[in-house]
DNA sequence: GCGTTTTGTCGAAGCGCTTCGACAACTGCC
DNA sequence: GGCAGTTGTCGAAGCGCTTCGACAAAACGC
């Protein structure tokens, strides 16, 4: 493996001459610069990123913490990591993968053995215990999330309030009164997972707003959780013409369930779904949805940590628009019907 | 960020020392080793993973290239990549992510700049492109999968071959006689990556050696797509009476059409899955399935690159046996209906 | 009781890079 | 034509660690 000093001999300069082509931070004649680069390509060199990083104090590592647990909403979690990935890439950045039981202590274990620069972390709980520990750490974090005291740290995340309220809104205005809201799973709820949190919250305020008669229930994995979730929503709100659906795996089940009740989507009941664009298509009825724009987040989670590190101004917390597209599953209710 | 020094001086001992003490490399009194955790303890020692990878030259992290895609089979790509990071952090090591669609150069990357001590893919092609490269680092790779050439390479997976001829003689000994195989989506086919191929070899060969009337089809995602492979087994293969389905995202349409068209499973056909088993046990009908045992044979991949990295001797090849749990899709056919 | 190991510790070199200060050679300007 | 500023390059220091050789002190063998 050729090192500096290897290229340094064989395009007559020294050492630090490669260094500055390398990094652009002095100027460099065109001829050096040239007879520099021709040298580092004929020897494959390769700066040795550990020496870097000891005399740069720079890795070009971001920590990615990600739900490693084989939970719910796998695919959204891979959705985040890809564009974390790919966004990093761009950057010129690599992606170090830490698993959220490390909890803690992972995060300060890269971050006090300076191996990466930043960290983004996903999954953020209400009173998420890590943000203290993130809060002493040099380095920056961005959270892929919002949790309740998050001054001065950096979020991004779908603005789930608005979703909500997206939500209510479009049954609404196609006249539906009485609605339903199919959670994600207690275990969510009781981690006090952010999205859920503020799901709800938005979809109680709206409510009220608007007016509407509205219930709501966790939802158990597994078809049989469906099942209870349905019944329990369906003996507290009788009559319900809508049915938002914040819970990937429940969908399909849900769907079935209806089905075989002899209940049609849309013409007896109604579906608004929060989950990616792709997952609502995959349905049976083809679903109304707000899409999770899990490429976007990891995109900008990224972006927000290279200005970060370059001390480039950010917005601290960034909420994206929820946008609602239209398809199969909601129908407009007579007035008679109201 | 208190340094060896730093630690060293609260200590009253050298700084080689406290190496020693750290790496357990040369023999310390228990009196100075324990002044010594004493020291980095209150100090929160960590020490600096670039100094430490430039003096040792070993980084203590592990690149895992995974197709990130948003493509089929995610599910099995998270277990993957939770069992190899769980893993390598049971051997003090880290993971760095990296995406198959950077390629050969994305290897060459890190490897080259010192920035992984080994390395593991997976998602890996006949005769994959990125194979001569690996050959040529000086860090030692584990596939997942097994390509074409793969001598002198490590690779780990499970017996596709073996779990087709086992699905075929459970269904054999259960008395049919006329299969057919939903195989992966053409594209999985195309790239011939490994797992499609060896299972398909598997399955012609002991249909072959059993006598038994069989036809395989790929199947492209989408319910679309498998209603027209299952209209093609049917017609080549009138009368078939099993299947086994080789195709995670192809289960659950697979079933609802078998259930459209008031085909039974198991009575009127039955069904052998290949697919984790959480799958399998969340479909309407439990599934008779050989499981794909993700997380054993990530750790298994990992336990191989530590076992090269301290030059112990390691199998080569490693497929897995599969094993084949019986639930609710296979019955037995009377001989009448033979 | 004297050589011989073993045990425990230290100092120094060096891993491969970045960066700072120095400086020579130009360039531009009145 | 002389002074300031710019451009292009170099040498050396230093980032924080590991590791090697050296060596004193203790333990061992006969």
């Amino acid at each position: 493996m050729p090192t500096i000093n290897d290229v340094a001999r064989a395009a007559g300069v020294s050492p630090s001459t490669v260094s500055y082509v390398l990094s652009g931070r002095r100027p460099i004649s065109a001829e050096t610069r040239a007879r520099v680069q021709a040298a580092i390509a004929e020897l494959g060199f390769h700066p040795h990123a550990g020496a870097r990083a000891l005399a740069s104090s720079k890795t070009n590592v971001l920590a990615l913490v990600a739900p490693l647990r084989v939970d719910v909403n796998v695919p959204v979690i891979m959705q985040f990591a890809t564009a974390v990935v790919t966004a990093a890439r761009s950057y010129n950045h690599d992606v170090l993968l830490l698993t959220k039981d490390e909890g803690t202590a992972g995060l300060e274990r890269v971050a006090h053995s300076t191996m990466v620069d930043a960290l983004i972390l996903m999954d953020i709980e209400r009173d998420d215990v890590r943000l203290p520990a993130i809060r002493t750490l040099k380095q920056p974090s961005v959270l892929i999330g919002l949790p309740a005291d998050h001054a001065g740290v950096a979020c991004v995340d779908l603005d789930f309030e608005a979703a909500a309220a997206l939500a209510l809104k479009h049954l609404a205005e196609h006249g539906h009164q009485r609605i339903g809201l199919v959670g994600p799973s207690p275990a969510v709820y009781r981690r006090q997972t952010t999205y859920a949190d503020r799901f709800l919250a938005g979809f109680l305020q709206t409510s009220n707003e608007l007016g509407l008669r509205t219930v709501t229930h966790p939802c158990e994995p597994g078809a049989e959780g469906v099942r209870a979730a349905l019944a329990d929503l369906d003996t507290e709100l009788p009559g319900l013409t809508a049915l938002v659906v914040h819970n990937e795996e429940a969908l399909r089940p849900l769907l079935d369930l209806l089905h075989a009740a002899g209940r049609r989507v849309p013409e007896d009941v109604s579906v608004v779904a929060i989950c990616p664009r792709d997952v609502a298509t995959a349905m049976p009825v083809n679903l109304t949805s707000i899409d999770i724009p899990a490429h976007d987040v990891g995109t900008i989670a990224v972006e927000t940590a290279m200005r970060l590190l370059d001390n480039r101004p950010i917005d601290y917390t960034r909420l994206l628009e929820p946008s609602l597209v239209e398809r199969a599953s909601c129908r407009e209710i007579s007035p008679s019907h109201r």
